[in-house]
DNA sequence: TCTGGGGTCCTAGGACCC
DNA sequence: TCTGGGGTCCTAGGACCC
């Protein structure tokens, strides 16, 4: 068996230099939601030591003083341009696994004596480059969790090996594994790391030499596959194949703090809005709901509380997940509180219609209809363009910041590119 | 002043049932 | 002197990933 991944170079910068010439050779920092910290860094960044993470306004100095260029995230244009790289991986693959927004497992077409094809990857990169305009990486190897300590390597060693590294080979493992470090590999958080230093594992080459009756002891199941998995056999339920959304969440941090019930409700009711929205672009309904709203964490003594409930029957019915996330609000609010963020949860998902009656409440026949349209109307004249009228009207200061955001460059025709 | 969002999996423990 | 055992379901929390 033989796995390639391949993953885009600083996607979320190298998407917005796409468009953007000028962002070209210089620092640049794509910003999370609200604008609060750094998500992806140019590797001119990276040298000024911008961390994953590392909140805007503890780096002002660092940005007015090397004239790093901020962009707000645009999630329309980077899921534009996961498309069009996997468009493209699909002409070289019959086999493709979309991982996340910016790698994606295939198979190679010709594996000849159960080799990868260190040539074939590297024409896959050339054509996403020359199509799309993305630099990548791939790894190679047996197993999953191999094929991903080879992307981590060949990040490292791109201006040697030109970004593509294949760990089918015992001997290069051996070699590799000896100096790369335990917490590098996929799988491996903080926390793992702690627990295997005492036991002396260091390296990727200590983990695989652990006893997998010991790896179980330390971590659960999950460090057990992935031992194995360093060692070549590959243990197939090891990774998530999402076949279907177990679940699905709409957080927001707010603009501006939030004090008052009306305003929280408001907050939780668009984000309901939208949850109910995501699972029915799925044709999904959700039989659990979760809201909870919190303040900073950063201050002292902040609001925090949540509450569940199970939707039966199940439902993507805005105005039943937005009434019961309404008056979640109501019944977790603190007055006084200074709330900086609140979210809600749908989860135990279905196919709508696959799940069971209940025998105590009838289905709103005119629903699907109703709902139809109002996807319909809002898919043609924007999000929001109808809406339940808890969420309210126009924009309000608790919504998310996005000051430095791109254009819509390939997914809205009057943001289209002019040359000239 | 200002610190992201959205996923998955696993385990432990309590409630409940027979 | 001695408290059953084995299931399932649910929830909370931890860990990890990108």
């Amino acid at each position: 068996m033989s796995w390639a991944i391949v993953d885009i170079t600083n996607f979320y910068v190298s998407s917005e230099r796409v468009f953007d010439p000028s962002l070209r050779g210089v620092p640049v920092i794509v910003l999370s939601n609200n604008d609060g910290c750094a998500i992806a860094r140019s590797e001119e960044a990276k040298a000024l030591h911008v961390k994953m993470g590392e909140p805007v306004f503890k780096m002002r100095d660092r940005i007015a003083r090397h004239g790093i260029q901020l962009r707000s995230s645009n999630y329309e244009l980077y899921a534009d341009m996961n498309k069009r790289f996997n468009a493209v991986l699909a002409e070289h693959s019959d086999t493709i696994e979309i991982y996340s927004i910016d790698e994606s497992f295939f198979r190679l077409p010709v594996l000849a004596n159960g080799l990868g094809d260190v040539t074939s990857a590297h024409r896959v990169r050339a054509a996403i480059l020359r199509s799309v305009g993305l630099p990548t990486r791939v790894g190679l190897g047996p197993t999953r969790t191999l094929s991903k300590v080879a992307n981590a390597l060949a990040k490292a060693t791109e201006k040697v090996w030109g970004g593509v590294v294949d760990l089918h080979d015992q001997a290069l493992r051996t070699r590799l594994f000896s100096q790369w470090p335990v917490g590098e590999v996929w799988g491996i958080g903080k926390a793992l790391e702690a627990r295997l230093l005492p036991l002396g594992v260091r390296t990727t080459a200590d983990l695989a030499a652990l006893p997998p009756a010991i790896a179980r002891d330390v971590g659960t199941v999950v460090l057990e596959r992935l031992v194995r998995e360093l060692n070549g056999i590959e243990c197939s339920d090891f990774t998530v194949e999402p076949e279907a959304m177990q679940g699905t969440a709409v957080t927001r941090q707010f603009g501006e703090p939030v004090t008052s019930l009306d305003e929280l409700r408001e907050a939780m009711a668009r984000r309901a809005a939208r949850a109910a929205e995501k699972i029915r672009e799925k044709g999904l309904v959700a039989s659990r709901i979760i809201a909870f709203a919190h303040g900073s964490r950063y201050r002292p003594n902040p609001p925090s509380a949540s509450r569940s409930a199970r939707l039966s029957p199940p439902s993507h019915d805005p105005r039943v997940i937005v009434g019961m996330a309404s008056r979640m609000v109501e019944s977790m609010f603190q007055p006084g509180g200074v709330y900086t963020k609140c979210g809600v949860l749908l989860e135990d998902l279905q196919p709508a219609g696959a799940g069971q009656a209940d025998l105590f409440a009838a289905p709103d026949p005119r629903a699907p209809a109703l709902l139809a349209a109002m996807d319909g109307l809002n898919a043609r004249f924007g999000r929001n363009t109808i809406a339940v009228a808890a969420q309210g009207y126009g924009p309000r200061s608790f919504d998310t910041k996005r000051s430095q955001k791109s254009p819509s460059w390939t997914t809205d025709i009057r943001q289209i590119p002019i040359a000239t």
